[in-house]
Order: structure tokens, then sequence, then C-alpha cells
DNA sequence: ATTCGTGCAAATCATTTGCATCGTG
DNA sequence: CACGATGCAAATGATTTGCACGAAT
């Protein structure tokens, strides 16, 4: 009733960041066209760490492409993440992308709702407890972790910040 | 400016689940009035473990008290989370309401959308690594695991299931 | 008696959808 | 050329808000 259809179209970039090539081939390879939104969309949100939000995205968009549609972002983000390019993630009820699909875990501010990504082996290499286990299948593990980001709490150093 | 004020209302109820009594005395402390429909839908979160979405909630108040209106559930329940008595989880873009408001974890289920608590305390007494120590002053760490549960995984293996 | 809470209806916000047109393969 | 993608506008779903009346302290 929630859920959405998972099957990555493989992407050849074994290393890291998909660049506008994976896209292209893995566009063509499913069937899929490559258009100019397309690509100025999916590299707007590969090239940020800033987990943005599709109306931040929308906008920034826009800046390259003054005709694009709202709707075309929102369907854009869906096809991109059906296909395994970009992850969508819910913190405290505000949609996020992430251009990163490798597993990692989040850091939500809850001052300025900032997200940021970290890694952490221990956790991902510590086996689940029995109560998890006995929920079902596990397929994804992930850590989010709330609290105030570095950038809040120094401007609250300085004088009244920005609270 | 996604924030929500976070100062519970101190609940004498060192065990576990508080009952209506806490609401009662809660409610009191904080200037609060104690209603009716807001004994209820206390009442029907605290009680249930399969974490309600308002909607849900609203259905199920709305047998006890068949005037109520949603708008009068979703604001109890804002006004029950920033007593600290529920809290509130999106999963998935969907949004849950839990009455357990002690630290545990959960578990999606990708497939039917239910939710499961457990608790995990080898995660819990893990320290948290620097990576994450570098994004900011941490308040709550939680882990979220996705995957199919046991319920669908059980009626898929008798024949085509309600996939 | 006061003041807060409720129900109602309308407003808002994010996201989705139908449809004619446009661009890519 | 053909079919998928786009832009537009309208639809939808969830949640919020303004207001007058009703209930709790």
């Amino acid at each position: 009733m929630i859920m959405k259809k998972q099957q990555r179209a493989d992407i050849s970039a074994p290393n890291g960041v998909p660049g506008r090539h994976d896209l292209r081939q893995a566009c063509r390879a499913a069937g899929l066209k490559v258009t100019h939104q397309r690509e100025i969309i999916f590299s707007e949100i590969v090239n940020t760490t800033d987990h943005p939000s599709a109306e931040m995205l929308f906008e920034r968009v826009r800046e390259k492409i003054p005709s694009v549609s709202r709707d075309t972002v929102y369907r854009t983000l869906s096809m991109l993440e059906d296909a395994g390019f970009v992850s969508r993630l819910t913190l405290r009820g505000a949609t996020r992308f992430d251009g990163d699909v490798s597993a990692h875990h989040h850091f939500f501010c809850t001052q300025c709702g900032a997200v940021y990504d970290f890694d952490w082996r221990e956790f991902d290499s510590l086996a689940l407890p029995e109560t998890a286990k006995a929920c079902g299948d596990v397929a994804s593990s992930r850590v989010v972790l709330e609290g105030i980001c570095r950038c809040c709490a120094e401007s609250e150093d300085n004088g009244a910040g920005n609270a």
C-alpha cells in the first residue's frame, strides 16, 4: 500500500557517485528517454550533499531550465528513485532526496532541518538482535540520529543565534 | 523550521505505559483541560502497539465518540506529542503514532506498512562513531529496519498471498 | 464565569494525475 | 514516425487554521 518497486537498474559505477554517463546508459537500458531536464535534475541531486527537498530541487533546476514544471521534478525524482539512482528519505515528516544510494546513516538537525550523512562500520557489522529478527526479514538497516548540528550550535554561541 | 518544542511534562509512571490517571494529572500540571475526547484518544494510542496513523485513530475514536472531528484528533495528537505522552514517527512518508515513548527501535514492513517495536540493548550501549559526533550534538539515536514482516512472509508461503 | 477545547468549514501544503503537445530514439 | 516525457491545470490527500459555541476548572 505504501510501497515502491525497487529494482535498481544496474549502474556501472562500482566506486561511488554515478555520473551523467551512467544516467544515459541506464535510462537507455531501461527504455527511458534521456531528456535535458532529467539530466539537469539528476546532476543537481548527485552534485550536492545537502539532501534537498523536491521543492528545493525544483528551484535549483529552475535556475538552469526556467520553464521546468514542478511536476516534472516530482516525476523525475520518482523515476530516479525507482531506478535506484537516488533515495528518498523522510525525517520528521519532511521528504528529502539523497544522491548517495550507498549504505550510510543520517543525522537530522532538529533546529535547522539539515541532514548529514555519516558512515558507521561498527554498526554495519553488528548482528541484529533476536528481537529484530523476530519481526521479519530485514532488507535494510539504518540509523537516524537527531540533535543540534554544529552550525546551529555555533551560531547560538555567538549571541542569540538563529533559534 | 520543522521543529517541535519537546518539554515533556513529568509523568509519574516509572515502569512503563502511562495510564489515564497520568494523563489527568499531567494535563492539570500543564494547565490543560482533561476532556472526554482527550482521554479516549490517549487510551486508544496507549492501548495498542500497531502504530496507527491519525486517520486510523480518528476511525477508532469515532467508534467511541461518533461526533469527534478529525481536527480534534489531529490537535490532540500534537498536544500529546508536545507533552511527551506519545511520539510521532514517519516511515516512508507515512506518519504513525506510538504510545510508547521509551527508547526503542522500529521495523517497518515495506509490504503491508506495519510497524513493529523492538529493543536492542547492544546498540543502545554502543558509542557513536566520530563521523557521527562530527555532525553535532546527538539527542536521540534510533535504528530503522525495513523488510518483509513475518505476517506477509507467511501469507506468501500459502499460495499467491496478499502481495 | 472564564478560558480552553471542540466541531465545522475553509485554507494550505505537498504530491499526483489527465491531457494535449513536444522531443528523443 | 512513434511513443514516452513535459507543462499546464485541476485533483487529491493529509494536516492546519479561523471562528463561534460548548465544556471543564
